[in-house]
Parts: structure tokens; sequence; C-alpha cells
DNA sequence: GCTCTGACGTCTA
DNA sequence: ATAGACGCCAGAG
């Protein structure tokens, strides 16, 4: 084939799915943010990229979501509302919110060592 | 093809 | 610690 493999970032909907795998490797109990699952994905600054994904994912799927946060810590609000879903299905597997309505990555944040 | 938008992140003051 | 400017890059129009 005359084709050749060239270096450099992948097809648009490879790079989605390996948002997606991504995310559904963030252990229960844990988070992750938006830039370092766009790292993991082998997108260093595909923070942005992330947001996208998950607004155009399919609801259907069965993929932990809401363990992505911004890189404060906190949830990020959106056109569709929903934060307090978000909130609620990370206090019932036991993720803590400071007063602030922030999450310590240093101690939940996924991969750990990561926010050192 | 061009311009504007945005569930972000980093740097500066 | 807080606020604002800038950079990034795929989608939408």
């Amino acid at each position: 084939m005359t084709q050749r493999s060239k270096p450099g970032p992948p097809p648009i909907n490879l790079a989605r799915e390996r948002i997606y795998s991504v995310i559904d490797s963030i252990p229960k109990g844990k988070v992750s943010t938006y830039g370092t699952v766009g790292k993991e994905a082998g997108l260093p600054r595909g923070a942005r990229q992330v947001a996208a994904a998950l607004r155009h994912l399919d609801p259907g799927r069965d993929l932990p979501w809401f363990r992505v946060v911004n890189s404060c810590g906190k949830i990020s609000e959106r056109p569709g509302g929903g934060e307090s879903v978000q909130r609620q299905l990370l206090e019932s597997e036991g993720i803590e919110f400071s007063k602030a309505h922030r999450i310590d990555l240093r101690r939940l944040g996924w991969p750990s060592g990561y926010f050192s």
C-alpha cells in the first residue's frame, strides 16, 4: 500500500473514543480533570476537546462522565444545568466537597500523585 | 473556507 | 487567594 502512517494527532472520532476510554478507567471514588484526561488520551492541549466529547456523549452510554471535573477541583457549569446531579453522583460514591464546593485533588485526584 | 464559541488551563498582576 | 488575559482546538453556522 502507498499510504504510510505519519506522525500526528489521531482522527477526531478516534480521539473521542480514546477520551471515553480514559474516562472509563477512572476508578470509583476518584476523579480526574479535563486536562488530565486529555493528556492521558494523547491530547496534551485537549481539555476543551474532552469537554466537547462529554457534551456530545450518548446519554445511553454507560460511562462515568461525572468523575471529570475542572483543574480547580470544581464541577464545571454548563448550559443544560445538571451540576447538582453530578455532585450527587460523586457524593454517592464517597467524594467529599469542601465549603467552597471543591474536591481535594491531591487526595482524590486520579491518577494518584498527579496533583501533588 | 472563515469566524465565532466554549462542561478548559496556565500565566500575570 | 482572586481576577483578568491569552492560548488551544474541534464544532457549529
